[in-house]
DNA sequence: AATGCGTGGTA
DNA sequence: TTACCAAGCAT
């Protein structure tokens, strides 16, 4: 065994977490973790893994639900495209692997919303095939211990950790090495202000002995965010409100919302009826407009949204809506899975 | 191969 | 306050 990977394990035998997909042997529950940890903080993660595993206790439970009722357990979590592959996924296992997940990375990895880290992490920590995984931790960590200049972003600079990783791999126990490094990464080889006295690495980093840790990892330049308006009709007569599903490749989809019109520039809330959309929506209408919601922004990884909700009142739904939107008891909308934003927003309503 | 997808924590 | 980035994936 390298002695790099010697080190790894028996730090992390002292210093590891007790996390709940850490007590199982179980490749589902393993799977399960994995996706809904992909970009996501540990912290937040624990919350909605148990509640999964409450709901669905096994890949049948999971494979039989709706996939309304995944997105809704799944909302707030974001990346939404992993609920529905979880969902597609889990009936892929029951339908064609008789409900128990291959061990066998190919196999894993033709999975959706499997790609190269989870299949090498479904593999190594349920079955205990030897393959390296290479996660945001396994970056860092590997950057700076051998110093790598390629920055990660790029296919070639993923390419060099990889190959570092496969080396220092333990065959013996892929599982319990992987989970080391990412945890060391995780706990130790910070983004910012890294715990290097504590480091059992230290002795051998590259980044530490040249006192260059924030060099590394090289990272390539970031694309600035774009900005974006939105102006949402919270149209309601008679305790019915319109809602409709997202199903564009855009943010949110398949979450539901109101009316929503999107301009390129900022609109002032006086100058919205005028917009030639809302018009549209509300063609041949008497409406009021009951209450214009404070302006809310809200940043993405990658855009900024700036959005406002109109709180809309008529006695009559104009033929518009009734044709494009489905009308719900506004009770109801409590049902439907909704963004973080959309969530807030009828959180303040509920206070009034 | 480059871009886009959410949300929340941290400094 | 902004920038970074977290157990990445799909197209």
């Amino acid at each position: 065994m390298e002695a790099t990977a010697k080190i790894l394990g028996k730090w992390y035998e002292g210093h590891k977490r007790d996390l709940p997909w850490r007590r199982t042997e179980s490749a589902y529950e393993i799977w399960l973790s994995e996706i809904i940890l992909q970009q996501t903080r540990v912290q937040q993660g624990i919350h909605y893994y148990e509640r999964f595993l409450e709901r669905f206790p096994d890949v049948h439970q999971l494979a039989k639900a709706s996939t309304e009722e995944v997105l809704k357990l799944w909302q707030g979590l974001g990346y939404y495209t992993r609920a529905r592959n979880l969902h597609a996924t889990a009936r892929e296992i029951v339908s064609r692997y008789d409900g128990r997940f291959p061990a066998d990375y190919d196999k894993l990895l033709a999975l959706k919303g499997v790609g190269e880290y989870t299949a090498a992490a479904v593999a190594s920590i349920a079955f205990g095939i030897p393959v390296a995984l290479v996660d945001g931790n396994v970056v860092r960590v590997l950057a700076r211990l051998y110093g790598i200049r390629i920055p990660f972003t790029t296919p070639k600079g993923r390419k060099e950790i990889h190959t570092l990783a496969d080396r220092i791999l333990d065959k013996r126990n892929p599982g319990i090495h992987n989970q080391a490094i990412m945890e060391l990464g995780a706990l130790v080889c910070l983004p910012k202000n890294p715990s290097c006295r504590d480091c059992p690495l230290h002795p051998k980093c590259y980044a530490f002995k040249h006192e260059r840790i924030k060099d590394f990892p090289v990272r390539g330049v970031r694309e600035k965010s774009r900005k974006r308006y939105f102006h949402y009709l919270h149209f309601s007569c008679s305790g019915k409100v319109f809602i409709h599903q997202r199903n564009k490749k855009d943010i949110w989809n398949s979450l539901f919302e109101f009316p929503i019109i999107e301009t390129s520039r900022a609109v002032k809330p006086e100058k919205i009826t005028a917009n030639k959309q809302w018009r549209h929506l509300l063609e041949g209408c008497r409406y009021r407009i009951i209450e214009v919601s404070p302006l809310y922004i809200h940043p993405l990884s990658h855009q900024t949204l700036y959005v406002r909700f109109y709180e809309v009142q008529a006695a009559t739904a104009p033929s518009v809506l009734a044709q494009e939107y489905t009308c719900i008891d506004a009770k109801r909308i409590h049902e439907y899975p909704v963004s973080r934003l959309t969530e807030k927003y009828l959180m303040s309503l509920k206070k009034d």
